[in-house]
DNA sequence: TCAACTCATCGACGATGGTCAATGAATTGA
DNA sequence: TCAATTCATTGACCATCGTCGATGAGTTGA
């Protein structure tokens, strides 16, 4: 019998009850890919430099800022378009980059988390 | 020279201008912790549960909602309670767990985002 | 003391991710 | 047409991650 006692759940046979009900796993796989778009320094500062610039950025700037190869960056870059996060444009050599817009509703909130 | 037109930044020399302010690389770093730490389905899954449980929830509950091994719950769990998300206790047999409190204001925000 | 139970840790395995050098595609100016 | 430039893609390498089975630590009731 489970000592229900402190912040410990009363429980009337011990372990398990049943607690649990589970998201849509749909709901979780889309939450976990948005986070695991931000789950790298490398691509938080991207977004920080996209937030903080008041026009298209171009991967020629970024590669400038950090000390990666430009493939890297571009692999970032890559990611976070696919995550829905950026949009990108040609403009004759360059590419340039901005954040999307509108953002999706938890990926905008997400983007606040980030200064 | 740079074709000065559209959504195109005004460039004086080509590419590149010197745009972008990093952010300090200790902030980008603990920022991509946070959501490497919640970038899993089966962690999101476990952070609404406890978000939607009024009392600590033990390790038996979880592992029976999930189809995944113990081990690999103990697993799931050790990764956020270094993210600083949950705590835990352990009562007689069981170990139980909630969500952090307070928790860090980073980490609140992000949680917000998981119904 | 001992058997049963819960949970964490360990070791291993395959999958994924970040990185680079090399290459290719597209555009431009000469 | 051609050389130069920018950027994406490819292939490879190593580190990290998610997962499991096996084992160990700690607690309880008998």
């Amino acid at each position: 019998m489970p000592p229900a006692q402190l912040a410990a759940p009363a429980r009337t046979r011990g372990c398990c009850s049943p607690v649990a009900v589970a998201l849509e796993a749909g709901m979780a796989d889309q939450l976990a890919a948005l986070f695991r778009a931000l789950a790298d320094p490398t691509r938080v500062q991207i977004l920080h430099m996209l937030k903080a610039a008041s026009e298209p950025v171009c991967v020629c700037d970024l590669t400038a800022v950090f000390e990666l190869s430009q493939p890297t960056i571009s692999h970032h870059l890559g990611k976070l378009r696919k995550a829905g996060l950026i949009t990108s444009f040609r403009k004759g050599i360059w590419t340039f980059h901005s954040l999307a817009e509108p953002l999706p509703a938890a990926a905008g909130a997400a983007l606040a988390l980030v200064p």
